[in-house]
This record gives structure tokens, C-alpha cells and sequence, in this order.
DNA sequence: TGCACAATGTTGACAGTGTCAAGATAGAGC
DNA sequence: GCTCTATCTTGACACTGTCAACATTGTGCA
């Protein structure tokens, strides 16, 4: 129970998701190897795979660790207490583009073509759907309260709001197109046109 | 100057990215190895490292070529002879999605992570930022025709609407929150809200 | 309590990968 | 015609993902 010496150190699993983390915060994608993450954790090499079926498997377990914090991120800036609707939709996004900035390669990861090219395994679309639907909250909020024109559809304006939030940290984080500097400038400009809010504060 | 036979048969260098291009398409990141390369292009192994210094370079290339595309068909749309400025720019769109959909592995490949994270060339972020630019010349074309309400920043204009059909692609591509069918109609919807032409068609 | 079994960990092995060094071949320019 | 350079080749190496076979440990049932 003690854990730590030679077999079943109790707790591996989330232990090698964790270091991953730490790797490709350090070295990128390119730098995260089973063996090399293994041996971080005091394993052996194929340890892992009692864990994991494989690498992608564990690329999977990584990017669904990525959505569960995200979208408990996005659901208590949405359901903020004591806030005003606005003040919800300003905290949800900047959250967002907090969390995809501070772990970018784990927020490629999560929306990468790596995972989502051939089946992508249902827990994770379950999972990633789930983190949509959270934030898509804050627009059907918007809609009950009013606050929209009434010929907005929520589900839509959901989608272009995630879209463009998307697209801004993806822009961000290659540095072709955006300085980071300009980003919450350029993400409320953005909210100010994709939000019709009938009446502003 | 026949070309195929042994040494120097001449165009290898462009005949690897066409053949990287396919194999791109057949089997994604994953399955694009130089080796395999090689052995398509009938070419030993380590041929290919007389046209690209490493596997990134290649990769680097790659991008380039898309970049080049995307622009030449950008700017046609843009410059669109005899069409109604509403009109150039839903065929900007239409292209950019178009393109976007139709190379999916190379599009992000453009805009991935692996290739801006560490020291991208010059020459591919001069590549890039020229299509970023030639793009960009649409909002201002809006703008000098004064079909913008007068205190739009035209180029703040092009960076949201940017960001929106980059996360658009990129949310189709993965099928989590958008349906494919969906796109034209979700893209036409942000045009609508991005766009805050002076008079409506 | 004791014992079979499942869970977890290990070493050995193999094919596939990127990449370098050294040598072979062909075309280009003096 | 000869040399130089560009291009292509084989040989080699370390690293990777993954499988098979085996070792160790904890768990639950007799």
C-alpha cells in the first residue's frame, strides 16, 4: 500500500497521464514516447500497456483528461454565482482561451486529426461532446433570459462562438496571424459582432 | 533526361511532395514515413535527404505547397472578375472551406502545432503570412468601398473572420460539434454576423 | 487459512523509423 | 578529357511501438 517499490505501485494509470502532461509541455508531441515515459515513471517499458492498448490509447486517455478539466472550467464560469450574464459569457471565454493557452500541446491534442482521424473511441466522443454541450449552455441562458433578438438560434450562435474561439487560439498559438497580445482584444471584438444582445450594458 | 532511370531522374523533389500528398490523403500523419516515401518514388532511403535536410523539412514543404495553393485560389476569388463584392466573398469562403475539407491531413499540417512549435523556417512563415495578406485585402476592399459601418477595423475584421473558418474547419474536420452539412449553412450564419455591411444585398 | 486466479509488472525479441557516414554514379564546366 | 559537384546508393545505429513469455503480487473463494 505504500506503493512506490517494484510491482503495483497502485496508481500507475493516472501517474503516466500525468507525466505525459509534464512531457509535452517540455518537448511537444514529437517528444513523448512510451519508452521514454515509462522509464520517467520508474517502469518498465511495457508496463504501460496494462493500462493502455496502446499509444494512441493513452494519446485518447490524455485528450479526454483535457475535456474533463475544460469543461469543469467552462460550467462553473457559466453557472457563475452571483454574476451577471454577461460577466458569465466574458469569465467563460477567457477561460477558455486561458486553458488552451497555458496547455497548447494537450488542447492540439484534444482537437487534433491524430485522434479523430479513424474511429475515435466512443468514450472520447462522448466525453468531448459533453464539453460542448456545457458551454453550449450559455447561449440557450442567453436565449431564456431574452437577452437575444428573438430570431437568433442558440444551438447556431453556440457553434460559430465555439468556432471563433477555436480558430483564435489555434492562430494564437501559431503566431502566424495574431500577436497573443492582441488576443482578448480581437475575442471581445469578435463577441461584440457574433452576440446580437438586445440591449448592451 | 529520360529521367527514371538510376541516378538523377530529375524532379525528385517535387515528385516527393506529390507522392507525400497522396499518402497523406490514403493514410494520414501516421502514415507518412520517408521511408515508404522512397520506396513509392523508387528511390533508396536516404535519397530524399538531398532534397530536405530532415523529415520536418519535408513536412515544412509540404506546407509551403498548400499555403502557395490556398492563396492562388484566394485571391482569384477575391479579385473575382465582374462579381458583386457580397458575391467575391461568399466565393472566398466557399473556397477556403473547399480546400479545407478537400486536404484535411495537409491543412493541418498548415496549421499544426509540429511545425510552428519550435523555430519555423522563414520562408514558411513568409509563405504563410502571404496568404494571411492577400486574404486579408477582402475587408479592406469592403472597407474602402464603404460597405463596413465607418468605425469597423477592417483588419481586425479579417482576423475574427479568419479565426471563424479556421475553427469551423477545423470542428468539421473532427465531427464533434458540427455535421459536415451543417458547414455552408453555420458559415453563411457568421457571415451574416461578422460582416457589418452598411446595406444588405 | 490456503490456494487458484486475475491484475500488474518484467525481460527478450522484432520490425519499422529517422538519420548519419562512406562510397558509387552521372552530369556540368573548365 | 578531367575534375567538381550534385545526386543516389548501401551499411550502420539508436530509438520506437508492440508482442510473447514469464514473474510477482494482491484478491476472493474453498
Amino acid at each position: 500500500m505504500s506503493g512506490q517499490n517494484h510491482y503495483h505501485h497502485g496508481d500507475l494509470k493516472n501517474q503516466l497521464i500525468s507525466i505525459s502532461l509534464v512531457m509535452l509541455r517540455e518537448e511537444g508531441l514529437q517528444g513523448l514516447s512510451l519508452r521514454k515515459l515509462a522509464e520517467r515513471a520508474g517502469v518498465s517499458r511495457t508496463a504501460p500497456y496494462h493500462h493502455f492498448k496502446n499509444k494512441n490509447d493513452l494519446l485518447a486517455a490524455i485528450a479526454e483528461q483535457g475535456f474533463e478539466v475544460l469543461t469543469a472550467q467552462l460550467s462553473a464560469a457559466i453557472e457563475g454565482q452571483g454574476m451577471s450574464m454577461v460577466q458569465r459569457l466574458e469569465l467563460t471565454v477567457e477561460r477558455y482561451l486561458l486553458f488552451a493557452m497555458e496547455n497548447d500541446t494537450q488542447y492540439e491534442l484534444m482537437f487534433g486529426r491524430e485522434l479523430w482521424r479513424d474511429n475515435p473511441s466512443p468514450r472520447l466522443q462522448r466525453i468531448a461532446k459533453d464539453c460542448f454541450r456545457a458551454y453550449a449552455k450559455l447561449p440557450e441562458q442567453f436565449h431564456r433570459q431574452g437577452l437575444l433578438k428573438p430570431n437568433e438560434d442558440p444551438l447556431r450562435l453556440a457553434q460559430v462562438m465555439w468556432s471563433t474561439l477555436h480558430g483564435l487560439v489555434k492562430i494564437a498559438h501559431d503566431g502566424i496571424v495574431v500577436r497573443k497580445e492582441d488576443l482578448s482584444d480581437i475575442s471581445r471584438y469578435a463577441l461584440a459582432h457574433l452576440i446580437p444582445l438586445n440591449q448592451t450594458t
